[in-house]
DNA sequence: GTTTTTTTTGAACAATTGTTCAGTTAATAT
DNA sequence: ATATTAACTGAACAATTGTTCAAAAAAAAC
C-alpha cells in the first residue's frame, strides 16, 4: 500500500499541527514520539517528513504562530483610550485570549527550552512585545496621573504573572463564569496600580 | 571492577537527588536518561536501583521533600499578628524561599504531569496548604476590616501567580535587588486587598 | 488512456531508553 | 585473618527513538 484515498497535503499538515498540540500540551514535547503523532493522524511516521525537516520544527512553528496571533489580535482590537478603560481593557483581553487556547499556552510557556538558540530568540522578541504592550499602558497611565507605580516593567510582569495563572486552575464548570473572573482581576489589578 | 574506593550509600543518595534536581531543571525530566545522571555522579547506571526503585521515583522525592521543606519553614517563622503585616512578611517569605531553591521550583511547576496519580495528588495536597495559608491571611483580615477582597481564594491565586513570576525574570546581578524587588510586590499586593 | 507529479508506505538505520541481575570488590564485623 | 555485608560494575534485555529513502500508489495533467 501507499498513498491512500482522499489523502490532501493541504489538509494533512494543519492536522498534523493541530494533533501534535495535543500531545504536546498532555504529555510535554519530550515524551511525545513521532510516532505517536503520525498514529493519530492515521499516516506512517516517514509521511511526517514532507511536512516537517525534524520534529523541533514542528514546535517551533506552533509557538511562533501562537505568539505572532496573540499580537495580530491585539493589534486588530478597538482600544478604549483612557488609561484606566485600557488596563481594564487588556485584562479582559488577556483573560478570554488565553483561556480560550489552554493548549498554545501551555506549550509556550513549558516547551521553550527544547527550542534551538535561534527560535528560543524568536518567542523571546514576541514575548517582549506582549509585555511591553501593557507596560505601556501602565506608563502613559502614570504619566496622565492616573495610575501610581514606580516600577512599570516589573508591575506590568506581575500583572501577566497573576493573569497567567487563571489558566491553571479554571475549570469550565466551575463556581465562578469567566466574566466574574475578569471583574475580579481588573479590580485587583487596578487597585494595584491607582 | 566493581565497588571503588570511597562509595558510601549514605553519600551517594543525596548525591544522586541533587545532581537528578540539576538535570530535570535544565532539560526536562524526560530529556534526561538514567545513564546521564548516573554519570554525573559517577556511577554506572545499575548503581542508581540501589536507591531509587525506578526513574519516576527521583523526581517524586524530589517534589515530595519540596513542599514538605516549604511547609514546616512556614512555620516555623515567628509571625506578626496584625493582618498587613503578616500579609507583607508573607510576601517576603515567598520570594526570599523561593529565589534560594530556583531549580526546585521550576521542576515543581514544570514536571508535575510526569508523576503517577498517587504522587501527583500527594504534591496536590501540599500546594492546597499553601495556598490555604495565604487565603486564611486575606480571610482574616477582611473579617477584621483591614482588607476588602470578595474572592480571597482567587486573590490567593493570583497573588501567588504574581509572586511566582518574580523566578522567571530574576537576575542575579540585574538592575533590581531582591529587598526592592519585596518592596515593590509588598506595595502591590497590599494596595490589591485594601 | 498515458504520463507526470504528489503523497504515502514499509522497511531499515544506528542510537538510546529504563530496568534487571549475576558477579566482583570494598568496607565492616568477627 | 576470615567471613559477611554493602556497594557497585558490566553486560545484557527488549523496546523505542528520530530520521532516511526506494518503491508504490493515488491524483492531476495531458
Amino acid at each position: 500500500m501507499a498513498r491512500t484515498l482522499g489523502s490532501y497535503a493541504k489538509l494533512t499538515k494543519p492536522k498534523i499541527s493541530e494533533i501534535a498540540l495535543h500531545l504536546f500540551a498532555e504529555r510535554g514535547y519530550a515524551a511525545v514520539s513521532m510516532r505517536q503523532i503520525a498514529s493519530k493522524v492515521g499516516l506512517q511516521v516517514g509521511a511526517l517528513y514532507n511536512y516537517f525537516p525534524d520534529k523541533q520544527t514542528i514546535l517551533s512553528e506552533l509557538l511562533i504562530d501562537h505568539m505572532e496571533n496573540l499580537l495580530q489580535t491585539w493589534h486588530r482590537q478597538k482600544l478604549p483610550e483612557k488609561s484606566d478603560k485600557l488596563l481594564e481593557f487588556f485584562v479582559d483581553f488577556h483573560i478570554d485570549y488565553h483561556l480560550n487556547r489552554p493548549e498554545e499556552v501551555f506549550i509556550a510557556y513549558m516547551e521553550l527550552r527544547n527550542l534551538n538558540p535561534d527560535n528560543f530568540k524568536k518567542i523571546e522578541k514576541l514575548r517582549n512585545k506582549y509585555e511591553l504592550i501593557l507596560s505601556k499602558i501602565l506608563s502613559d497611565g502614570v504619566n496622565k496621573n492616573l495610575f501610581t507605580c514606580e516600577e512599570t516593567k516589573i508591575a506590568s510582569l506581575a500583572i501577566i504573572g497573576m493573569l497567567k495563572e487563571v489558566n491553571t486552575w479554571y475549570k469550565k464548570d466551575g463556581r465562578i463564569s469567566v466574566p466574574e473572573i475578569k471583574n475580579i482581576y481588573q479590580q485587583i489589578v487596578l487597585k494595584a496600580v491607582t
